[in-house]
DNA sequence: ATGGATGCAAAAGTTTTGCAAAGAA
DNA sequence: TTCTTTGCAAAACTTTTGCATCCAT
Protein backbone atom coordinates (compact mmCIF):
# COMPACT_ATOMS: atom_id res chain seq x y z
CA UNK A 1 0.00 0.00 0.00
CA UNK A 2 1.55 3.16 -0.90
CA UNK A 3 -1.06 5.74 0.37
CA UNK A 4 -2.02 6.18 3.79
CA UNK A 5 -5.77 4.81 3.34
CA UNK A 6 -6.80 5.15 7.01
CA UNK A 7 -6.22 8.45 6.70
CA UNK A 8 -7.37 9.30 3.59
CA UNK A 9 -10.71 7.30 4.47
CA UNK A 10 -11.07 9.11 7.62
CA UNK A 11 -11.06 12.38 5.53
CA UNK A 12 -13.50 11.13 2.91
CA UNK A 13 -15.44 10.53 5.57
CA UNK A 14 -15.67 13.57 7.64
CA UNK A 15 -16.45 15.47 4.40
CA UNK A 16 -19.67 13.03 3.88
CA UNK A 17 -18.40 10.54 1.20
CA UNK A 18 -18.26 7.58 1.28
CA UNK A 19 -15.17 5.09 0.86
CA UNK A 20 -16.30 2.16 -1.92
CA UNK A 21 -14.46 -0.56 -2.60
CA UNK A 22 -14.38 0.64 -6.32
CA UNK A 23 -13.21 3.72 -4.75
CA UNK A 24 -10.40 1.92 -3.02
CA UNK A 25 -9.60 -0.13 -5.54
CA UNK A 26 -8.98 2.88 -8.17
CA UNK A 27 -7.16 4.03 -5.59
CA UNK A 28 -4.45 1.38 -5.22
CA UNK A 29 -4.40 1.40 -8.72
CA UNK A 30 -3.07 4.77 -9.05
CA UNK A 31 -0.25 4.34 -6.07
CA UNK A 32 0.80 0.81 -7.71
CA UNK A 33 1.17 2.29 -11.13
CA UNK A 34 2.95 5.10 -9.82
CA UNK A 35 3.43 8.52 -11.83
CA UNK A 36 1.71 9.98 -14.45
CA UNK A 37 -1.21 6.84 -14.51
CA UNK A 38 -3.11 7.22 -17.56
CA UNK A 39 -7.28 6.47 -16.97
CA UNK A 40 -7.08 3.77 -19.20
CA UNK A 41 -4.13 2.17 -17.42
CA UNK A 42 -6.15 2.10 -14.39
CA UNK A 43 -9.10 0.51 -16.27
CA UNK A 44 -6.85 -2.11 -16.81
CA UNK A 45 -5.59 -2.12 -13.70
CA UNK A 46 -8.99 -2.82 -11.63
CA UNK A 47 -10.85 -4.62 -14.23
CA UNK A 48 -8.70 -7.73 -13.90
CA UNK A 49 -9.63 -7.44 -10.26
CA UNK A 50 -13.48 -6.52 -10.36
CA UNK A 51 -14.69 -6.85 -14.06
CA UNK A 52 -17.86 -5.20 -13.72
CA UNK A 53 -16.02 -1.75 -12.31
CA UNK A 54 -16.93 0.60 -15.84
CA UNK A 55 -14.73 3.00 -17.09
CA UNK A 56 -17.68 5.64 -16.24
CA UNK A 57 -16.82 5.22 -12.43
CA UNK A 58 -13.33 4.94 -13.17
CA UNK A 59 -13.52 8.31 -14.70
CA UNK A 60 -15.78 9.99 -12.11
CA UNK A 61 -13.77 8.43 -8.93
CA UNK A 62 -10.68 9.89 -10.57
CA UNK A 63 -12.06 13.30 -10.86
CA UNK A 64 -13.59 12.83 -7.65
CA UNK A 65 -10.13 12.40 -5.99
CA UNK A 66 -8.92 15.03 -7.98
CA UNK A 67 -11.34 17.05 -6.43
CA UNK A 68 -10.48 15.98 -2.94
CA UNK A 69 -6.87 17.01 -3.62
CA UNK A 70 -6.10 12.86 -2.73
CA UNK A 71 -5.09 13.19 -6.64
CA UNK A 72 -3.48 15.44 -9.18
CA UNK A 73 -4.53 15.63 -12.97
CA UNK A 74 -1.93 16.10 -15.39
CA UNK A 75 -1.61 16.53 -19.18
CA UNK A 76 1.20 15.54 -20.40
CA UNK A 77 2.78 17.07 -23.46
CA UNK A 78 2.17 14.03 -25.88
CA UNK A 79 -1.68 14.85 -25.22
CA UNK A 80 -2.20 12.17 -23.04
CA UNK A 81 -4.10 12.54 -19.31
CA UNK A 82 -2.61 11.49 -16.57
CA UNK A 83 -3.27 11.41 -12.61
CA UNK A 84 -0.83 10.77 -9.93
CA UNK A 85 -1.03 10.71 -5.70
CA UNK A 86 -1.16 14.55 -4.49
CA UNK A 87 1.84 14.63 -2.54
CA UNK A 88 2.15 17.42 -0.12
CA UNK A 89 4.75 18.65 -2.17
CA UNK A 90 4.20 20.46 -5.63
CA UNK A 91 6.83 18.72 -7.81
CA UNK A 92 7.74 19.01 -11.31
CA UNK A 93 8.69 15.68 -13.48
CA UNK A 94 11.86 14.98 -15.76
CA UNK A 95 10.33 12.48 -18.57
CA UNK A 96 12.67 10.36 -20.35
CA UNK A 97 11.33 10.09 -23.98
CA UNK A 98 13.23 7.09 -24.49
CA UNK A 99 12.45 4.63 -21.28
CA UNK A 100 9.57 6.86 -19.62
CA UNK A 101 11.22 7.19 -16.59
CA UNK A 102 10.43 9.60 -14.53
CA UNK A 103 12.90 11.81 -11.90
CA UNK A 104 11.04 13.70 -9.55
CA UNK A 105 12.40 18.12 -9.03
CA UNK A 106 11.80 19.73 -6.28
CA UNK A 107 9.36 22.87 -7.10
CA UNK A 108 12.42 25.22 -5.80
CA UNK A 109 13.77 24.11 -9.63
CA UNK A 110 11.82 26.95 -10.86
CA UNK A 111 12.00 29.56 -8.54
CA UNK A 112 14.51 32.03 -10.60
CA UNK A 113 12.46 31.22 -13.58
CA UNK A 114 9.77 32.18 -11.82
CA UNK A 115 11.18 35.60 -10.50
CA UNK A 116 12.30 36.55 -13.89
CA UNK A 117 9.04 36.17 -15.66
CA UNK A 118 7.46 38.06 -12.86
CA UNK A 119 10.25 40.93 -13.04
CA UNK A 120 10.68 41.19 -16.59
CA UNK A 121 7.01 40.39 -17.65
CA UNK A 122 4.91 41.25 -14.02
CA UNK A 123 3.70 37.51 -15.15
CA UNK A 124 2.71 35.03 -11.98
CA UNK A 125 3.28 31.97 -13.47
CA UNK A 126 1.68 29.54 -12.02
CA UNK A 127 3.87 26.01 -11.90
CA UNK A 128 1.58 23.32 -9.53
CA UNK A 129 3.48 20.54 -11.87
CA UNK A 130 5.36 21.06 -15.28
CA UNK A 131 6.84 17.91 -16.75
CA UNK A 132 9.66 18.47 -18.68
CA UNK A 133 11.06 15.78 -21.86
CA UNK A 134 14.15 14.97 -22.80
CA UNK A 135 16.67 11.88 -22.30
CA UNK A 136 18.13 10.52 -19.41
CA UNK A 137 21.38 9.53 -18.40
CA UNK A 138 20.82 5.82 -19.69
CA UNK A 139 19.31 6.97 -22.99
CA UNK A 140 20.89 9.85 -24.16
CA UNK A 141 24.10 8.34 -25.14
CA UNK A 142 22.93 5.44 -26.31
CA UNK A 143 19.48 6.92 -28.18
CA UNK A 144 20.14 9.75 -30.52
CA UNK A 145 19.46 12.93 -28.95
CA UNK B 1 -1.62 37.51 -44.97
CA UNK B 2 0.78 36.83 -41.91
CA UNK B 3 2.78 34.52 -43.75
CA UNK B 4 5.61 34.35 -46.98
CA UNK B 5 2.91 32.39 -49.21
CA UNK B 6 5.13 32.24 -52.18
CA UNK B 7 8.08 30.92 -50.59
CA UNK B 8 5.90 28.40 -48.60
CA UNK B 9 4.44 27.28 -51.82
CA UNK B 10 7.60 27.01 -53.54
CA UNK B 11 9.00 24.99 -51.33
CA UNK B 12 6.24 22.26 -51.00
CA UNK B 13 6.20 21.95 -54.97
CA UNK B 14 9.89 21.72 -55.07
CA UNK B 15 9.35 18.79 -51.67
CA UNK B 16 6.96 17.37 -54.69
CA UNK B 17 3.65 18.30 -53.04
CA UNK B 18 0.91 20.18 -54.39
CA UNK B 19 -0.81 24.00 -52.58
CA UNK B 20 -4.08 22.98 -53.61
CA UNK B 21 -6.62 26.37 -51.98
CA UNK B 22 -7.49 23.99 -49.06
CA UNK B 23 -3.75 24.02 -47.71
CA UNK B 24 -4.03 27.66 -48.78
CA UNK B 25 -7.06 28.36 -46.70
CA UNK B 26 -5.55 26.30 -43.65
CA UNK B 27 -2.87 27.54 -43.84
CA UNK B 28 -3.76 31.33 -43.68
CA UNK B 29 -6.49 30.66 -41.09
CA UNK B 30 -3.86 29.22 -38.46
CA UNK B 31 -1.96 32.78 -39.43
CA UNK B 32 -4.76 34.40 -38.84
CA UNK B 33 -6.05 33.19 -35.94
CA UNK B 34 -2.74 33.75 -34.33
CA UNK B 35 -0.84 31.01 -31.55
CA UNK B 36 -1.99 27.75 -30.46
CA UNK B 37 -4.93 27.43 -32.76
CA UNK B 38 -6.84 24.79 -32.45
CA UNK B 39 -8.23 22.13 -35.41
CA UNK B 40 -11.54 23.32 -34.38
CA UNK B 41 -11.04 27.42 -35.10
CA UNK B 42 -9.45 26.55 -37.95
CA UNK B 43 -12.58 24.12 -39.01
CA UNK B 44 -14.96 26.66 -37.93
CA UNK B 45 -12.57 29.20 -40.02
CA UNK B 46 -12.43 27.92 -43.13
CA UNK B 47 -15.75 26.39 -43.08
CA UNK B 48 -17.68 29.82 -43.55
CA UNK B 49 -15.49 30.48 -46.55
CA UNK B 50 -15.54 26.74 -47.95
CA UNK B 51 -18.80 24.95 -46.66
CA UNK B 52 -17.48 21.69 -48.24
CA UNK B 53 -14.20 21.62 -46.61
CA UNK B 54 -13.99 18.48 -43.84
CA UNK B 55 -12.79 18.15 -40.68
CA UNK B 56 -10.65 15.22 -42.38
CA UNK B 57 -8.82 17.93 -44.62
CA UNK B 58 -8.39 20.17 -41.54
CA UNK B 59 -6.55 17.48 -39.45
CA UNK B 60 -4.79 15.97 -42.80
CA UNK B 61 -3.78 19.55 -43.32
CA UNK B 62 -2.63 20.70 -40.16
CA UNK B 63 -0.95 16.97 -39.93
CA UNK B 64 0.94 17.67 -43.02
CA UNK B 65 2.16 21.14 -42.50
CA UNK B 66 3.75 20.39 -39.35
CA UNK B 67 5.62 17.26 -41.16
CA UNK B 68 6.50 19.91 -43.17
CA UNK B 69 7.99 21.46 -40.69
CA UNK B 70 5.48 24.84 -41.44
CA UNK B 71 3.69 24.43 -38.63
CA UNK B 72 4.19 23.03 -34.95
CA UNK B 73 1.76 20.92 -33.03
CA UNK B 74 1.61 21.93 -29.42
CA UNK B 75 -0.48 19.81 -26.34
CA UNK B 76 -1.59 22.44 -24.20
CA UNK B 77 -1.52 22.02 -20.61
CA UNK B 78 -5.27 21.49 -20.72
CA UNK B 79 -4.59 19.01 -23.47
CA UNK B 80 -5.93 20.42 -25.96
CA UNK B 81 -3.79 20.27 -29.16
CA UNK B 82 -3.03 23.04 -30.79
CA UNK B 83 -0.94 24.49 -34.03
CA UNK B 84 0.77 27.51 -34.56
CA UNK B 85 3.60 28.74 -37.55
CA UNK B 86 6.55 27.13 -37.17
CA UNK B 87 9.03 30.24 -36.97
CA UNK B 88 12.50 29.85 -37.19
CA UNK B 89 13.24 30.65 -33.30
CA UNK B 90 12.13 27.66 -30.99
CA UNK B 91 10.63 29.43 -28.51
CA UNK B 92 8.26 29.28 -25.38
CA UNK B 93 5.13 31.02 -24.17
CA UNK B 94 3.49 32.65 -21.30
CA UNK B 95 -0.39 31.70 -21.39
CA UNK B 96 -2.43 34.22 -19.35
CA UNK B 97 -5.18 31.94 -17.19
CA UNK B 98 -7.36 34.63 -16.98
CA UNK B 99 -7.76 36.41 -20.56
CA UNK B 100 -6.07 33.81 -23.09
CA UNK B 101 -3.16 36.35 -23.50
CA UNK B 102 0.25 35.12 -24.91
CA UNK B 103 3.47 36.28 -24.09
CA UNK B 104 6.34 35.06 -26.66
CA UNK B 105 9.64 33.93 -24.44
CA UNK B 106 12.95 33.18 -26.11
CA UNK B 107 14.17 29.70 -26.10
CA UNK B 108 17.19 31.47 -23.93
CA UNK B 109 14.95 31.57 -21.19
CA UNK B 110 15.29 28.36 -20.06
CA UNK B 111 19.18 28.61 -21.24
CA UNK B 112 19.90 27.84 -16.96
CA UNK B 113 17.18 25.56 -16.38
CA UNK B 114 18.36 22.94 -18.53
CA UNK B 115 21.95 23.38 -17.59
CA UNK B 116 21.13 23.12 -14.20
CA UNK B 117 19.19 19.80 -15.09
CA UNK B 118 22.44 18.51 -17.43
CA UNK B 119 24.38 18.73 -14.25
CA UNK B 120 22.79 17.88 -11.28
CA UNK B 121 20.80 15.18 -12.90
CA UNK B 122 22.74 14.13 -16.50
CA UNK B 123 19.23 14.70 -18.25
CA UNK B 124 18.67 16.22 -21.22
CA UNK B 125 15.95 18.67 -21.26
CA UNK B 126 14.39 19.00 -24.81
CA UNK B 127 11.99 22.05 -24.73
CA UNK B 128 11.57 23.32 -28.21
CA UNK B 129 8.01 24.42 -26.92
CA UNK B 130 7.05 24.86 -23.44
CA UNK B 131 3.50 27.16 -22.27
CA UNK B 132 4.01 28.60 -18.54
CA UNK B 133 0.37 29.12 -17.35
CA UNK B 134 -0.43 32.16 -14.62
CA UNK B 135 -1.78 35.42 -14.65
CA UNK B 136 -0.50 38.27 -16.80
CA UNK B 137 -0.03 42.01 -15.33
CA UNK B 138 -3.58 43.01 -16.37
CA UNK B 139 -5.13 39.60 -14.87
CA UNK B 140 -3.33 38.98 -11.77
CA UNK B 141 -4.57 41.81 -9.26
CA UNK B 142 -8.31 41.78 -10.75
CA UNK B 143 -8.66 38.15 -10.61
CA UNK B 144 -7.04 35.86 -7.86
CA UNK B 145 -4.44 34.69 -8.01
C1' DA C 1 -2.65 7.77 -67.00
C1' DT C 2 -0.48 8.57 -62.91
C1' DG C 3 -0.28 9.85 -58.38
C1' DG C 4 -1.54 13.14 -54.95
C1' DA C 5 -5.48 15.41 -52.40
C1' DT C 6 -10.20 15.81 -51.05
C1' DG C 7 -15.02 14.73 -49.39
C1' DC C 8 -17.92 11.86 -47.31
C1' DA C 9 -19.10 8.62 -44.15
C1' DA C 10 -17.85 5.44 -41.02
C1' DA C 11 -14.88 3.98 -37.43
C1' DA C 12 -12.02 4.42 -33.49
C1' DG C 13 -10.62 6.37 -29.16
C1' DT C 14 -11.65 8.96 -25.14
C1' DT C 15 -14.59 11.07 -21.85
C1' DT C 16 -19.23 12.35 -20.20
C1' DT C 17 -24.06 11.72 -19.01
C1' DG C 18 -28.94 9.82 -18.04
C1' DC C 19 -31.16 6.78 -15.52
C1' DA C 20 -32.45 2.96 -12.88
C1' DA C 21 -30.75 0.06 -9.38
C1' DA C 22 -27.90 -0.94 -5.40
C1' DG C 23 -26.12 0.26 -0.96
C1' DA C 24 -24.80 2.74 3.18
C1' DA C 25 -26.46 6.05 6.80
C1' DT D 1 -36.23 6.74 3.85
C1' DT D 2 -32.70 9.51 1.95
C1' DC D 3 -28.72 10.44 -0.41
C1' DT D 4 -24.57 8.72 -2.52
C1' DT D 5 -22.50 5.78 -5.74
C1' DT D 6 -22.44 2.44 -9.31
C1' DG D 7 -23.28 -0.07 -13.82
C1' DC D 8 -24.88 -0.04 -18.14
C1' DA D 9 -25.75 2.01 -22.26
C1' DA D 10 -25.88 5.75 -24.98
C1' DA D 11 -24.17 10.07 -26.27
C1' DA D 12 -20.72 13.52 -27.14
C1' DC D 13 -16.45 14.85 -28.69
C1' DT D 14 -12.08 14.47 -31.05
C1' DT D 15 -9.31 12.39 -34.39
C1' DT D 16 -8.38 8.86 -37.93
C1' DT D 17 -9.27 5.95 -41.92
C1' DG D 18 -11.28 3.62 -46.26
C1' DC D 19 -12.65 4.53 -50.48
C1' DA D 20 -14.37 6.63 -54.47
C1' DT D 21 -13.69 10.72 -56.87
C1' DC D 22 -11.43 14.63 -58.34
C1' DC D 23 -7.64 17.23 -60.03
C1' DA D 24 -2.99 18.63 -61.61
C1' DT D 25 0.70 17.18 -64.17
Amino acid sequence: MCHNSTEINRQLRKRGYRVTPQRQLILDAVCQLGKHVTPEAVYDQVHRIAPTLSRATVYRVLHFLTEQRILTMVHMADGRLAFEMAGPEPHHHLVCRSCDSLLELPHSVLRSFRQAMKSQYDFETDVSHVSFFGHCTDCHDSAGA
